[in-house]
DNA sequence: GCGATGCTTCGACCGCGGTCGAAGCATCGC
DNA sequence: GCGATGCTTCGACCGCGGTCGAAGCATCGC
């Protein structure tokens, strides 16, 4: 017996399969009503909704409600994290698929984690940006510089202080096992990217896929 | 219903509280018996056994008979980052302390992951080891440069190339949220600074302590 | 070879937690 | 105000999986 944080209540809310599949869809960083959740876990209404219940006792989830409709979204990007993380294992550990479909192609390349880019493009954005100074590892975060604050400023992406999310942060990227960014920088990030058109998400999946065009654009832009 | 890694099955695995124990006891880096996993879990033995079968089946542990013992270990520091990810939500989630113990306090500081040095100094560490250049961020790695491997090897710290482990790898750090390292590396570092008794595991705990002495040594090697 | 040690397998028990239909509650539009 | 919509609570059912004692199996020392 042992003392400290209650791991397995954590894991074993995310260990039923219809709390799984809730988790998974929340990755993709839209909140949805228990409804929409229900069908996506493929359970009733009722047991979508006790599961829901659990999952906000847990922590894991935030509600807000508006109006008649209530939308439940990922607690936090820690969260996110983990899940990602644990995403990471299943696939490691999970039966070898013969080819590797083009969709986790794509996964791999470029997809949303919670609310900002994930993959191999996202990790090869925060090397840049740190080449760039326009980020600085600092003690123990990631901080925006000067030059790095009117850099965004320019590129028209705002960055809105949010009261408890930090502007920059790390996040576990469990295809290359590297970090990308989080935090309402990197939510910012993606917003823009999604709004210029650069790419867009594959529908029923977290895939981000950019077009041509879009990923030279991209690439002048973070990765130059 | 959804296709994809199945993240409920790993999840659920983590999420019974004899197996969490377990785990948790594994974080420590060395691996165990059956017995004395059993007496850690606060389990009978039979029960142990069915849950270390169930564990070595989802991936999670390896296993290495010698004679008569078999010990148990995780399988990969892929799975001890996404243990350190759950005890991080759990922390997060879980009843607020009164006062954080001196214990938590020393767990933030410095703590041993699986087999490598975790918490701030670690994450202080590896920043440090960018800095002059001695690791690389490079494309989607972390690389020893030229300049890394004699200054390691100057310090006596040899380095093990094994199959299937990079020798350097990032780990997510729950206490900080940023990167520490992992891999081979951080492996013989840790190594290094037991041997150096610089630091001693605390008992019972994955806490470790540095003396005064151990403390400037290691700061004049690692952080200077 | 034979008892000792360390672990696993077998079998039986039991209770926690997932499940849904029916009923209840809250907010909506008009 | 009243029916419609969206969700939660209640209650009853059920089966999966955790539990341990007893028995079985493998390796040890000598």
């Amino acid at each position: 017996m042992r003392e400290g944080p209650d791991i397995a209540r954590i894991a074993s809310l995310v260990g039923d399969p219809a709390r799984a599949n809730m988790l998974n869809a929340l990755m993709g960083g839209t909140a949805l009503t228990a409804s929409e959740l229900a069908l996506e876990a493929g359970v009733s209404l009722p047991t979508a909704s006790s599961h829901l219940s659990k999952l906000m006792d847990g922590g894991l989830l935030t509600l807000a409600s508006q109006g008649r409709h209530r939308y439940y979204g990922l607690a936090s990007a820690q969260v996110a994290g983990m899940i990602e993380a644990i995403i990471g294992v299943a696939e490691a550990v999970g039966p070898k698929r013969v080819r590797p479909g083009p969709r986790d192609a794509a996964m791999r390349v470029a997809r949303v984690c919670y609310d900002h880019l994930a993959g191999e493009q996202a990790v090869a954005m925060l090397d840049r940006l740190f080449d760039k100074k326009l980020l600085l590892r600092e003690d123990s975060e990631i901080r925006l510089s000067s030059s790095g604050a009117s850099h965004f400023s320019t590129l028209g992406i705002e960055i809105h202080a949010k009261a408890r999310r930090p502007v920059c942060r790390a996040c576990l990227d469990w295809s290359v096992r590297r970090s990308h960014l989080a935090g309402t920088l990197g939510a910012a990030i993606l917003d823009k990217i999604i709004a210029e058109k650069w790419a867009r998400r594959e529908k029923d999946s977290r895939a981000v896929v950019f077009s041509p065009k879009g990923r030279q654009a991209f690439e002048r832009v973070f990765l130059a």
